[in-house]
DNA sequence: TAGTCAATTCGGAAGTTTCCGAAATGAGGG
DNA sequence: CCCTCATTTCGGAAACTTCCGAATTGACTA
């Protein structure tokens, strides 16, 4: 992952209907949801939606397929997990242990780290 | 954690020389380094990359300590595991085992989740 | 092919963020 | 107390982001 595929991505977060959109998303899960029922869920403008729906897969941090005539939105996982990553790269130089001291749950990302 | 915190997070990450920061300061660990060093090695004046910690002071990304004269900048990774639990929180309405199914990675954020 | 419903594109006004030089603040040491 | 060095604050111009109504595209059905 590039930095800035990283800021976009964080970017695409950094807004309060996009990071609604996501966090419905996530609750949802893989099935996906149309474009109009978050328009109506988040009392969301249909357009002001679509670009914000654009923004969030631009970002890879949902994707869109089409169901008859509906386009269903669903979050994608595996984005967040090498975003994650990418924000702790080589954490401590390296020493995982010297950060795990202090913050016992950062530990619990450093396993992700590591997997 | 309240979305407006997480607000704050990601769009303090959005930004090139705020990212740079932070992992730097991931890389070099709980010790901390001094804000003109960090504008050095950087190549960000002084005067901008002040704007900068603050807003990720404010974020409750990093921390500032005084050592001296100097103020040494350290990264919270408390934070960092509170924004991605929120974001990823009631995974698939509770089920986990159905977002597991599709990306084994995203496996590795749900333990995080659960610790 | 025409009709319908779902979603996207476009324009442009209003608001927000970014940058850096110069000046101000703050902490220590002599 | 004064000096020095580290950091922050301030101003204001330039660049970016956000919003939504109207028009458009696109896909399915009859």
């Amino acid at each position: 992952m590039k930095q800035e595929d990283a800021i976009d991505a964080f970017s695409a977060l950094a807004h309060e209907t996009r990071l609604a959109v996501f966090r419905l998303l996530v609750r949802e899960g893989p099935e996906g949801v149309p474009a109009l029922e978050i328009a109506r869920r988040l009392a969301v403008k249909p357009s002001t939606l679509s670009g914000h729906l654009g923004i969030l897969k631009r970002a890879e941090l949902v994707t869109a397929t089409r169901r008859q005539k509906e386009i269903l939105y669903a979050p994608n996982f595996a984005s967040v997990d090498l975003l994650v990553r990418f924000l702790l790269q080589d954490c401590c130089g390296g020493d995982a242990t010297a950060c795990g001291s202090d913050a016992s749950t950062a530990a619990g990302l450093m396993v992700v780290k590591e997997s």
